[in-house]
DNA sequence: GATGAATGAGATTTCATTCAT
DNA sequence: CATGAATGAAATCTCATTCAT
């Protein structure tokens, strides 16, 4: 691996154990195995990195579910949807402390906030992700035609979220268990026929 | 109103304009109309001013959910929870920034978890709050029995709760009409026979 | 005196010493017996200092010159003139270190050369002094009417400049005698007759 | 034209454009259109690279100045002096800021001196050679015995030199106009006969 | 001879906190 | 209680130079 990537890497874990805040050069530069110099020759400045972190994180989020996409037609669409929230909410959980980050840096945040939406590298691309899976089961049929796909896509996501960012807040380590509880107690209750 | 209540408020206010890796204890003095020394004769230190601030913001969340409780009974079930929605888009939407900037300091988080959740500060007391209301419109028959109330409040809620996270980080400033369009199309969602 | 000259003498002092590029703010801190962050309660950044101690230089400059402007009329001209161009002398080789520098960082130049030219700062007024000295003794009657009394100013300060300029880079360090010698031969050479 | 003169000829027009301060190793690179490494197979260190460009600019001062000296006997006195304090204003101008700019690094100067005086490059050496010429022209009756033939020479080019400082000092660029004008008084007072 | 990534020493600047007044 | 100058630790970033390829 070229030592760009392992900068980011070690960024990256760095960024999440101790926090945006307590990520220095030196710390990052300790964990990539290479001098604080080094950085600067594969990354502009301290924030090209972090945001080179973020937008990672970001692609996971994506990642997963734009291949469940292809689920559309297979097995059963409350299937499709427990793993597509089990995904959300494990993928939601791991960048949650980086992602909301980007708060406590308003003009970072400003700054590329065009560049985040020109490359749709958004968080609230996920949500478009599912609705458009839903469309594609409608479709064929397999749901109701009056579901508001969007909206749908909304609680569920919006739930596993929140969800998410709470376990982080309060420092909760959920069980697979417990994760498929939740989202049980949530598709039942989205889908009450079953 | 006293210098210690000056300060927090003129905290806030730097706090949710630069974001907390950019809010300096000169910028609050500064913005305090008083001394850097002074912030000291009130607070520990900067860590104290933060969470104070984060602890007035969690309260105002928390304040509009609990008043809410009292209508229950009154108005619809739908009418009461369409305010509830609202109210907490608002909320979020207003203290979104400064939660999350504490996933920049988990250190700090760490070290005051204990005390949120002892006195009962968590973001996650709003989602109870509601799942009490329902609880006592199910108690009233307005509801049916088999409704799982936190469910439907994790649902609610959480959808609000990223909705507001991703207006926030996209920018985009919503007008009241079109949070009544959001909220409406999940509760219709939720409760599809009206 | 307060911090604020002392770091602005301890500066002085490093720069004619160790030169502008080889001036850290380390260095400065440890002449002037304060910590490195006391610099930045008085000025706003390393250039202003030097711009601070530049300005002083300029100053003496000019306060040398402009005070011998009340000799108009007293003793002999040329007398008058041997002074001046002693003092220019002096003048010159204390601060020629300093100013060249500012020749090595042309964007402090240009970024402070409007202002230089507002507050009348620039080592050009010098030359004006003794054109302004000389016309009052024009007006007086003791020099001819024809003398273009600038371009003797430009020949003689000039001349003492350059003069200064060589000995600082030759590392030659001359006594009085040998100015009073050098400054004879030139006002010979611009009188011939006296 | 071999790689190092090239780069010698990049470091010139960087350290004439950005100064001694800001140039670095990298921008001479860049402008050399080699690479960093590059640099150090054809000179010791940067320093060596500022010192090969330095003493090119003295060169330079010299070249015109000894090639006036054929004139001796030749046109007039006047006019060839008029040539000669036209070239010293545009070869001062030209290097003034490299030449300056080493009283910024007065450890390198030190170090160098010796070599300068050795090697009879440093910039005094002007005044000599219109010292010189001036002695030809005295040799062959064209001007006055009893003149003072170095003091001349140090008015002629110390004017010029201070001039070219302060135009530079200003930022003024003269047109040729305005140049042959300055010569012009400053040689009519020199020579009041004409 | 040419390269350019890696280095590490060092420079400037920021900032929370202290403390004498 | 209020002040604000002084501090010193730490952070980011620069840059000349080296060296393996």
């Amino acid at each position: 691996m070229d030592l760009k990537n392992k900068i980011a890497e070690a960024a990256e874990h760095v960024l999440l154990t101790n926090g945006l805040a307590k990520t220095t050069t030196k710390e990052i530069a300790r964990a990539a195995g290479c001098s604080e110099g080094s950085l600067y020759n594969h990354f502009r400045n301290k924030e090209d990195i972090f945001l080179y972190v973020l937008r990672g994180q970001l692609k996971n989020l994506m990642g997963t579910l734009t291949s469940l996409q292809s689920l559309a037609g297979k097995e059963t669409v409350r299937n499709n949807l427990e793993q597509v929230a089990l995904s959300a909410l494990e993928d939601f959980s791991n960048s949650m402390s980086l992602i909301c980050s980007i708060f406590s840096e308003p003009d970072i945040l400003l700054r590329h906030r065009e560049g985040f939406t020109l490359r749709n590298e958004g968080p609230h691309r996920a949500n478009e992700a599912v609705d458009i899976y839903l469309l594609k089961e409608k479709q064929q049929g397999r749901i109701r035609e009056e579901m508001d796909t969007r909206a749908v896509a909304d609680l569920l996501l919006g739930s596993c979220f929140q969800h998410a960012f709470q376990m982080n807040f309060l420092g909760n380590v959920e069980s697979h268990e417990e994760r498929i509880d939740f989202v049980n107690r949530v598709l039942n209750t989205l889908f009450p026929g079953g």
